[in-house]
DNA sequence: CGAACATGCAGTGAA
DNA sequence: TCACTGCATGTTCGA
């Protein structure tokens, strides 16, 4: 089937783009997962801690992680990486041949040929995220279409593309693009939208400018008027015929929803379509299957977003751009407030946006695919906006050195989001597993939102439809694609806060020879513990046991009822910091395997940056990834790691812990401190090489070996806060 | 024995 | 001189 193969080809540009249509959720879906998955600890989840052994929660239960506060992947597996990795056999992301080289040009060149549909950017029309979170998102069209959708600034409101926005709308303009209805002339549709007068509902249409344009009304991709753009398309009047017949029924079966003006700012490049085309096999038919794809796209997404403005809009005062002025990321809890202050909320993503789910998002677009928007993905709250630049606006990131909080200026690498793909498409993620992160004190607005974004039964449906076609898609491709999704993004982006609140960094204090984690939020009494030790160890044990019958990263799946997306964080790797990567060479070597595993494949020595966000203080570090040719093989290393590991006062033996958000790809990390037993600590470095060497093979054994057996969990008297 | 990794150390450039 | 970069080499461990 034709649509089948434009999905197919969304993907394949996907991965082009270096963007894995959620392969990292793929993850999420693993059968087995109740196997490790149940076994994730809850992090930061106990109110009441140290309660001695009760409070070392394994659960085997996953509904448990569906509550509200997230949780934190386990670890599968201890450090040494490579000697105790369950993890499936390496799958290099994967990484497109263009990518490496040309980033700006690649996404600008990309933008450029993104079909480009224009939405009704000026309604402040509620992104219908359909897939989970409700937000009803102005922002989401502005941020879904950053590159493939002109989008009407809206200043006011500070998003579009911020300057980057401008640039790539700027750019969108001054490509060739032709309307889908301007000037056309096969079809005088004014027909169908003179009976809007009847319409029922009178809040979904513009009905003054529809009758103003009534008499422009014509018929999509049959423009000779504005470029001549779609010859190929009129070639025969047959195909016309087709084409006709297609969109009159189309607009019959729309005609209370949609206005002239609406399918106006439908604008698809010609080369996009022509590519599209091709794609899906030329002829009369691949028109007719695109044009579907295109009517499909407007209806779901541009009409879907203007019932629900509408609905929103009558549910008075709770506009949802009113509902983004509360910062939806803001850290619900008090006690938390400190970890990421919204004003530096780092939401852009410029390697975002995913592919959409088949069928009808994919457009074939010149030379690639460029993609339609998928319909009601969520979207950043529009304070977020300015952050989500189009690639190739951000500006140059340093030279060198971590750069704590910075808007994620994203390196010449980094714009080929981290697989080394021009990212030429960003600033909204299409995967409709990442949702915006949703503050329980704004449930109650979100439920309202969610009303609104389920507004018809229909919609509602066809989201649920189509979420299951990306869920088996995913789950198809899981194993070769599961790298690139978590490298989506390596950039903090909306589910930022989602994820740091709950993610308290934790310290480990030990008092006679029981360790324990403990929460580093100050002068707070932690409002939830992350699990003890040894309940980590324990399920990195079993985890590892169990290795050899499932992949490692597994993730709390979202199939179950009460799945909070906004807690998906997949493992990646750790590593027990050694002497010489807390020293101050500031780089970090990353066990291979897990690194060529999780981490973008780098093509080119120099590496990749890597924004990533340290779990524990909401701090973006730009660090670089890299690797050293290594006789044979690759040393991968993690650079401008000074900085963080001298913030966290992390020493050897400690260790740190890469995570994916799942949702949004970006990267964490986290610094966990271990100490051990006082008069053992290892506070200070080994005073001599003997020493350093007695005590990294002491660390290796600790990393080789199931780590619950060196671990005892403090009992709360025992306890001692760092 | 080879792969992975820790780290020593030489080369380079900036202060 | 110092910091940084990057390569080379030694060590450890698993196959």
């Amino acid at each position: 089937m034709k649509s089948m193969h434009v999905a197919a080809n969304a993907g394949d540009l996907a991965e082009d783009c270096g963007i894995l249509a959620g392969d990292g959720d793929e993850a999420i879906l693993m059968d087995g997962m109740d196997e490790v998955g149940g076994e994730i600890w809850l992090d930061d989840h106990g109110g009441d801690h140290g309660h001695g052994d009760d409070d070392l929660i394994v659960h085997h239960d996953p509904s448990l992680f569906y509550g509200d506060l997230p949780t934190l992947p386990d670890f599968p597996c201890m450090s040494s990486s490579s000697s105790s990795s369950t993890s499936p056999a390496p799958v290099n992301a994967i990484v497109s041949s263009a990518s490496s080289s040309s980033a700006a040009s690649s996404s600008t060149s990309s933008a450029a040929s993104w079909a480009i549909l224009r939405s009704d950017g000026e309604d402040p029309a509620p992104n219908q995220n359909q897939y989970g979170s409700g937000k009803c998102d102005e922002s989401s069209g502005a941020l879904q279409s950053t590159a493939s959708m002109e989008i009407p600034l809206d200043t006011s409101q500070g998003f579009g593309c911020g300057e980057g926005g401008g640039d790539c709308i700027d750019m969108m303009e001054t490509f060739g693009y032709m309307d889908l209805l301007d000037s056309n002339e096969f079809f005088d549709t004014s027909a169908i939208f003179s009976q809007d007068d009847d319409t029922p509902n009178p809040n979904l249409m513009d009905q003054t400018l529809e009758r103003q344009q009534q008499d422009q009304v014509v018929v999509p991709m049959m423009d000779n008027n504005s470029g001549g753009d779609m010859q190929m398309m009129n070639s025969s009047l047959e195909q016309d015929d087709d084409l006709a017949t297609v969109f009159l029924e189309w607009l019959k079966n729309n005609k209370e929803t949609v206005s002239a003006e609406d399918l106006r700012k439908v604008k698809i490049k010609k080369a996009t379509i022509e590519s599209a085309a091709r794609r899906l096999g030329g002829g009369k038919e691949a028109m007719k299957q695109l044009l579907k794809l295109i009517l499909e796209w407007v209806q779901t997404n541009h009409l879907q977003r203007r019932r629900t403005t509408t609905i929103t809009n009558n549910n008075n005062n709770l506009s949802y751009q009113q509902s983004f002025q509360q910062d939806p990321f803001q850290n619900p809890n008090p006690n938390n407030n400190n970890l990421i202050p919204p004003s530096d909320q780092t939401c852009f993503s410029p390697s975002t946006w995913v592919p959409p789910p088949p069928p009808q998002q994919a457009f074939v677009s010149d030379p690639g695919f460029g993609y339609m928007p998928a319909p009601n993905y969520p979207q950043p709250p529009p304070e977020y906006l300015p952050l989500l630049e189009s690639p190739q606006s951000w500006p140059p990131p340093p030279q060198s050195g971590p750069m704590p909080h910075q808007q994620f200026p994203m390196p010449p690498n980094s714009q080929y989001n981290q697989f080394g793909e021009p990212t030429g498409f960003t600033g909204y993620n299409m995967n409709p597993y990442q949702y915006p992160y949703i503050p329980p004190g704004q449930m109650r607005d979100q439920r309202l939102l969610r009303l609104c974004s389920s507004a018809t039964k229909e919609a509602r449906k066809k989201r649920m439809a189509r979420q299951r076609r990306f869920l088996s898609h995913h789950h198809r491709h899981n194993n070769n694609n599961s790298t690139n999704q978590q490298n989506q993004n390596q950039v903090g982006e909306t589910c930022t806060a989602a994820v740091a609140p709950q993610l308290n960094p934790v310290t480990t204090t030990t008092t006679g020879g029981t360790w324990m984690y403990w929460p580093n939020v100050p002068s707070v009494p932690p409002p939830q513990l992350p699990p003890p030790m040894e309940t980590q160890l324990q399920t990195m044990d079993r985890a590892s046991s169990a290795a050899s019958a499932m992949p490692r990263q597994q993730v709390v799946p979202d199939r179950r009822q009460g799945w909070k997306p906004e807690k998906n964080l997949r493992f990646l790797l750790q590593k027990v910091l050694k002497q010489s990567d807390v020293g101050n060479l500031g780089r970090i070597v990353l066990p291979k395997k897990e690194a060529e595993t999780h981490l973008p494949e780098l093509e080119a020595r120099d590496g990749i940056s890597l924004a990533m966000e340290d779990i524990g203080t909401s701090r973006v570090w730009n660090m670089r990834y890299r690797f050293w040719p290594n006789n044979k093989s690759r040393m991968y290393l993690l650079e401008n790691t000074g900085d963080f590991v001298k913030t966290n006062g992390l020493q050897e033996g400690d260790f740190i812990v890469i995570y994916s958000d799942v949702k949004c790809g970006k990267y964490l990390i986290r610094g966990v401190k271990v100490r051990q037993p006082t008069g053992q600590k290892q506070e200070a470095p080994p005073s001599s090489a003997a020493a350093a060497k007695r005590q990294n093979k002491s660390q290796r054994n600790i990393n080789n070996n199931s780590p619950s057996a060196n671990v005892v969990v403090a009992s709360p008297t025992s306890q001692t806060v760092k």
